[in-house]
DNA sequence: CCAGTATATTCCTGTTTTGGAATATAGTTC
DNA sequence: GAACTATATTCCAAAACAGGAATATACTGG
């Protein structure tokens, strides 16, 4: 039940759904998507957090960056679930295009100060 | 976005999770929802008017007493899809179960001053 | 080791959520 | 209409949540 819902709160927030969806078109790391969402560090830091507690995304530690990806679902059928049906859901939504259409903008070597 | 945020938040919550899974096994009334759930009342028909905007669950009156029970889903493709996963998800949860056992007793004409 | 950068954590603030007591509303019965 | 009952709403307090500034940590390149 707890794995449930952690799952459900995980979801419930505009940025951490922002956050899946841009996840399933590439690897980000945490200022990329930061630029992506238009927020402080820390909060993005945070909701991903949460999202990889639930078992929705994973990350990869590459030299200063960290890279984050979405999960393969084996942590929890529910994120599972759910990462299956976001593959399709929301993809018409007006306020993820947007971003979405931003994304090939966003790149590491443009944000960061390599 | 929102419409699907909505269906999250509304799972968000074990007490409405809970009255999911009742539901699931027969239409209750507001009462019997109360004594299954050992809440008071008016917090069960407030977790029932979030379920409701969701989409989760409709509410018919009847006389003095308004019954609910499971939506179809028409009014929400996320409610729809949550509904079926729900059918069998939680199922072996042991809290669920210890309430779900006692739900034959929960019975209308026991609880109510009728 | 030092300076610099990316990320995580801590701390604080404003907002949202939850639960219950009190109250309002709606329906039933006499 | 009056008394009673089931449900909804309002109001308030405690807890959880979200965001950002400041800070700590981890890694890189000199």
């Amino acid at each position: 039940m707890k794995e449930f819902i952690k799952v459900m709160k995980a979801l419930s927030d505009i940025n951490r759904v922002k956050i899946i969806k841009l996840l399933q078109h590439k690897m980000m790391c945490v200022c990329e998507l930061r630029t992506a969402l238009s927020v402080a560090q820390p909060t993005v830091s945070k909701h991903l957090k949460i999202l990889e507690n639930a078992g929705l995304v994973v990350s990869k530690k590459e030299g200063l960056w960290v890279n984050y990806c979405l999960a393969d679902g084996s942590a929890s059928p529910y994120a599972a679930s759910m990462l299956g049906n976001l593959r399709h859901w929301l993809d018409h939504d007006p306020e993820l295009k947007e971003i979405i259409e931003k994304l090939p903008d966003i790149r590491r070597d443009l944000i960061c100060n390599v």
